[in-house]
RNA sequence: GGGAGUUUAGCUCAGUUGGUAGAGCAUCUGCCUUACAAGCAGGCGGUCAUAGGUUCGAGUCCUAUAGCUCCCACCA
């Protein structure tokens, strides 16, 4: 028996219990076709904000759908709790930098963190239903998953894809690391415009160039003018004295100059941006670096040595003013490159380290792009356009130390790498010994470890390795490659997806995934997206699965279209709640007509509930339709639609003879029965998709001949009423007008109507004839006249309302 | 500057081959109706961002403009 009032905090604890108990998500591969999804490991930084519900409910549901459908759905969940984010997280807590604490102490302690914040994110993920084989959850940084991340290096390495190279990386002097390009956030902010007079050497003529840094002038190696440029072709070959910095540089010509821009003369510096790094390489200039890796100018450099970039800035500006080389300044917004996990400006920096090849294959990655259904599909364009713009190879060396070690060494001698025989995966070069005793390149037996720990992105783009269990005796290659579905939000295709994708065709040759399917942002109010730090409270994931259930949360996760931004709203919420309730009321009602059921074959249907199962199975048609195109949210408004139709229409008509058989007949009842028996199971089975909760309580109480709903299967109802349900939509709207004419005399809905009369078409008389029962019930009818019209399907003559009765 | 999305009722959003504008919330009016008052019935409310175009017919297709959002480039 159905509770009076459905408790769902209860009953949620409940469920999710038993679905562990019961392994009912558990993946066990057996005849049935797989359906695989790669899930994004969050990255365990902290806080799971609305956001992520968001876009985890939505992935998640298409998980339910499939394996509604009799797919065998290996569906995973992991933890990304590797790199940087984790290292923030552990330095914020701890109130000191890495390597303040030590390398050795620094790493346990971002291990102790990252366990226990997983737990708290797995027991949200689980409150929220999310039906992943939690018994497979895998980390980033376990030594299962270092093996994979290390072989994959390896493997990269011997085909030729992966080099180390002493070649210019942005370096994040907070975070004291090189980064890659996908790492960059622009950011807009203000700064001045300084105009600087600098002189030629040759004939000592003032030019002006205008500069946001000039701390770089003490770094300027060349000057350069647009060939074209009327006003500054003529300096072209002679050379530049630099004020204050008294060095003198060559002044050349690049097309690449913009004469409309600031004074249309430009300074070269190393590095400065990176068409100071074009310019360095395409002719070969010195390199004349002054920044210290903790952002300081170096030490060797006259008068700024050990000065902040900043501090620099100033004291040259200063010095300039003092000699009179400053023509104006002028206040200016502009948009600077900072890291995104720190937000501080990005510098540039030469050094050795790992790169993986990225601009010798744009077009495969492209044509891989092409092989892969985008759901949305303008989604595609973002990949499409990443691929395009990216500069740099990927760097995926950074100099912490949280992370997956480089399985490198080097000669002490000649820095020839030694690399790790893949059978001893994992290692742990500073603690293991080198895979050989000589190197093999000048026999020098001393070796280096490599410091330097992989880029988060190094791990997580090899999630369908993990997931496949590559390399492993036991492993799901066969089954796994590729992957039906990749899912995540659209602000990770430049870095996930596009490293999947870069990883997947160095190792296989082939597409990692067969779909992607990509979410929206969470926007707090229209236009404005969620910041972290406004922390919203009314938004935590916690409170909102307490006040409202999670699968009202749910529901708002699943309201609008794929890809799409989607407004926090606690009316969505309510909505949903509402619904819930809905399906619980409907169910008890349900549940106590079937008292006596037995569940049997049965055709002769009468004509109200030929009309709601025809109604139906178009509904479901439809409902799968989009389902099976990812829009989740839509196939659910289709769903909630008919659903609250159903219950305002179909059981308002249908109570009546499943109340009084002795009215209406035995068999007219059990037809009444079968239907909402029919019915009731299929809707909590699609529902299931968005609310695994509710719709298991109601299943284990009403039909109970399964482990759980969530592992039934959807067959689609194959009976075609077409014309009942036509013609029974017409009924529906006689019925409807009739209960606006007693509403409209402010008397209950029970009052009895003495007289109906109706003009209907043929089809139609027939239709109300044969439901006529049904008819008269639903609306109290004592005396029903019909006849014969036309053209319009129907035509309501009078409806006189019996009026003293209800006095 | 390049790429893309979005703009529909006061609010949040649907509108799938072009054919008389939809839902929920809010608001107003009724109704205790043997599942549900967290309900039911009904009302009010929209020149579908703007301007052109194609068409017998455009929210829907095309072009341009504007607002908002995202991604990329631009740091001289």
């Amino acid at each position: 028996m159905l509770d009076k009032k459905y408790n769902a905090q209860e009953k949620e604890q409940k469920w999710k219990e038993y679905w562990q108990q019961e392994n009912v998500y558990k993946f066990v591969p057996d005849q049935r076709e797989v359906y695989s999804i790669d899930t994004p490991p969050p990255t365990v930084n902290g806080k799971i904000h609305i956001g992520h519900i968001f876009s985890y409910s939505q992935a998640e549901m298409v998980a339910r759908y499939k394996r509604l459908r009799g797919y065998n759905v290996f569906y995973p969940f992991g933890f990304d709790d590797n790199g940087l984010p984790s290292e923030r997280l552990v330095e914020k807590e701890q109130g000191k930098k890495a390597h303040e604490i030590g390398r050795e102490a620094f790493s346990k302690l971002c291990y102790q963190t990252t366990d226990a914040y997983e737990k708290e994110f797995k027991e949200l993920f689980q409150s929220l239903g999310v039906s992943a084989d939690w018994s497979n959850a895998y980390k980033t940084v376990s030594p299962s998953t270092i093996k994979i991340s290390q072989a994959s290096f390896l493997e990269l390495a011997k085909k030729g894809y992966c080099y180390h190279k002493e070649s210019p990386a942005l370096w994040c002097n907070e975070c004291l690391t090189s980064i890659a390009q996908a790492e960059l956030e622009t950011k807009t902010l203000k700064t001045t415009f300084n105009y600087v007079t600098f002189t030629t050497e040759e004939d000592n003529e003032p030019f002006t160039i205008a500069t946001t840094r000039p701390e770089l002038l003490p770094a300027i190696v060349s000057v350069f003018v647009n060939p074209k440029d009327k006003k500054h072709k003529h300096l072209i070959g002679k050379h530049a004295r630099i004020p204050v910095i008294n060095e003198v540089v060559p002044i050349m010509a690049d097309e690449k100059v913009d004469a409309e821009k600031g004074t249309g003369v430009v300074m070269c510096c190393t590095f400065g941006d990176q068409t100071d790094i074009e310019w360095w390489k395409k002719y070969n200039l010195p390199l004349r670096f002054i920044f210290t890796k903790d952002g300081r100018i170096k030490e060797d450099v006259p008068n700024y040595g050990g000065l902040k970039i900043k501090e620099a800035r100033k004291k040259v500006v200063e010095d300039l003013q003092a000699g009179g080389y400053i023509e104006k300044i002028e206040e200016l917004e502009h948009e600077v490159q900072t890291h995104e996990r720190c937000g501080k400006e990005v510098e540039y920096t030469v050094m050795k380290q790992w790169f993986i090849d990225i601009m010798n294959h744009k077009e495969d990655f492209l044509k891989m792009g092409e092989s892969i259904q985008w759901y949305p599909s303008h989604m595609h364009n973002r990949y499409v356009e990443w691929v395009k713009n990216v500069a740099w190879d990927w760097c995926i060396s950074r100099q912490r130390y949280f992370g997956v070690p480089f399985p490198v060494w080097y000669c002490e001698e000649c820095g020839e790498p030694i690399f790790a025989n893949e059978a001893d995966l994992p290692v742990n070069p500073l603690v293991d010994k080198p895979s050989v005793k000589v190197c093999p390149k000048c026999g020098c037996t001393h070796f280096v470890p490599e410091t330097d720990v992989m880029d988060t992105w190094a791990t997580s783009s090899v999630t369908p390795l993990i997931n496949m269990k590559y390399g492993e005796e036991h492993n799901y290659e066969n089954i796994l490659k590729p992957m039906s579905l990749r899912t995540n939000a659209s602000e990770i295709i430049r870095t996930w997806d596009f490293y999947t994708i870069v990883k997947s065709f160095y190792h296989f040759g082939q597409r990692p995934w067969n779909n992607v399917m990509i979410s929206g942002f969470v926007m707090a109010d229209k236009g404005e997206k969620i910041s972290k730090s406004k922390g919203n409270s009314k938004m935590d994931p916690v409170e909102l699965i307490k006040t409202y259930s999670a699968d009202a949360v749910r529901y708002w996760a699943a309201s609008g279209r794929l890809g799409t931004d989607i407004t926090f709203s606690e009316e969505t919420l309510l909505r949903g709640k509402k619904l819930i309730n809905k399906l619980w009321n409907v169910s008890k009602f349900i549940e106590m007509h079937l008292a006596d059921y037995e569940d049997k074959p049965f055709t002769n249907f009468e004509f109200v509930d030929k009309w709601v199962l025809g109604s139906f199975g178009q509904m479901e048609q439809q409902f799968m339709k989009y389902a099976d195109e990812y829009e989740i949210g839509l196939a659910l408004n289709l769903l909630e639609k008919f659903f609250w139709n159903f219950c305002d229409n179909y059981i308002e008509i249908v109570k009546h003879r499943l109340y009084r058989p002795e009215e209406f007949g035995a068999e007219a009842r059990y037809s009444g029965q079968k239907t909402v028996y029919t019915l009731l199971y299929k809707f909590l089975q699609m529902f299931s998709i968005y609310f695994p909760f509710i719709t298991e309580e109601i299943f284990q109480g009403v039909y109970h001949n399964h482990v759980s709903i969530h592992t039934t299967q959807m067959v689609p109802l194959t009976y075609a009423f077409n014309n009942e349900t036509m013609l029974g939509d017409q009924m529906v709207e006689i019925i409807s007008q009739a209960r606006g004419v007693k509403t409209n005399h402010n008397v209950s809905l029970k009052t009895p109507i003495r007289l109906l009369s109706l003009g209907v078409r043929a089809e139609l008389e027939q239709a109300i004839l044969s439901a006529q029962k049904d008819f008269k019930a639903t609306l109290f009818i004592e005396n029903l006249q019909m006849k014969q019209i036309e053209n319009a399907p129907y035509e309501i003559y009078t409806v006189e309302l019996n009026l003293d009765e209800n006095a």
